[in-house]
DNA sequence: GGATAGATTTACCATCCGGTTGGTCAACTG
DNA sequence: CAGTTGACCAACCGGATGGTAAATCTATCC
């Protein structure tokens, strides 16, 4: 098999280091764990993936990339604003209550883990943060130059609540272990796009 | 110095780890770095904890204590509830500001880091958020018992929310160092309990 | 002054972790 | 067939970590 990179295998790291970072966080994966659970040894993982960092920034892209499709998703396939944003925390609030409430928002999980004290991580994350706000914002924005919300509507302040709102209501739920948070924080976000809509 | 345990070493270490814990987190902090930061050494450490666990149950008593004492003093100075949550928000703003937007809410992070495989500390951090939810649902319940909002107005349900408002604002801020999202966090609290204001 | 008990320290241990070394084996290429 | 290359692995290394053992030091009480 020479001459060609192994890709199978490579995507079979990506997935198993995915899972295990997701459910455990980064520090408490160690790459013998990894290398493990995808059925190799430690030292061919380092074959791999020259590093442990460089593994971590490759399973966030490729975890960024798969939640990039599921946004994409949900708003194609949304017609109203409200709608839209109460469907979100409807969704996370399912997935909370399937996974009794552990795991949470990978990239949550992520920014508190590393925020002070691994850069590279940190900047990625919130690279991909800033991303998400941004499209939902521009998905208000479209809504709100229809004349959906009252003229004061602030498209960007809103979007960066609401994500907010939603990651802090998936931490309360996976430190409470129930889902009831996120189910307030839709209450709260709904009730708030309803008393500014025009 | 016998038959006398030495309080004054039991409260330094407990503050020394409190501000270990906080900027990096439970797992990033060794027993050895809690000791050199108190000026004594490991052994003498386990002297006064038995364990690390020990240490860290210690420090979130401790650290919990002194948060309910901040909270009963924003509670105690404010006449209006829209201008008691304006400023629990722009306080928060205010810290983060200071630290460069960086430490956030010292449960928020264990909350996240603890919540899916350290049982004992997840218990206690969730302990402790339930305390404060109940204390804010309390104080929006007695001005809801006036008046001042509308009939359909959920105490419990809207604390839940605005603290997780709070939380996920603190987590955006410090992943994306930047004082944005508290603000934008506020400006939501604010805009929704204007909105269900009878 | 001697016994007592907490306080402190030095030295140590087992384990784990990220990463490296040195090498085997099979497949492809010229 | 000879040489090259990628995939894979056992063994190892240096450092850190949670925790322990045992000795010493020091203040107090009788």
């Amino acid at each position: 098999m020479a001459r060609t990179a192994n890709l199978e295998a490579r995507q079979r790291i990506l997935d198993t280091a995915h899972r295990l970072f997701y459910t455990s966080g980064l520090n408490a994966v160690s790459m013998d764990a990894v290398a493990s659970a995808a059925g190799m040894k430690k030292a061919n993982l380092f074959h791999y993936y020259p590093s442990k960092e460089s593994l971590e920034l490759a399973v966030l892209d490729h975890a960024a990339a798969s939640m990039n499709e599921r946004i994409a998703r949900v708003a194609r396939t949304t017609f109203d604003p409200i709608g839209g944003i109460q469907r979100i925390f409807e969704e996370a609030a399912a997935v909370m209550r399937q996974s009794h409430c552990s795991g949470g928002c990978f990239f949550g999980n992520l920014a508190l883990e590393s925020a002070d004290g691994n850069e590279p991580i940190r900047r990625k994350v919130a690279e991909h943060l800033q991303a998400w706000t941004t499209l939902l914002a521009a998905f208000l924005e479209r809504w709100h130059r229809t004349g959906y919300f009252r003229e004061e509507f602030q498209p960007h302040v809103a979007a960066q609540a609401i994500l907010s709102l939603l990651e802090g209501a998936l931490l309360f739920s996976k430190a409470s272990k129930s889902p009831e948070p996120v189910d307030s924080a839709k209450h709260l976000a709904v009730a708030y796009l309803e008393a500014i809509r025009a």
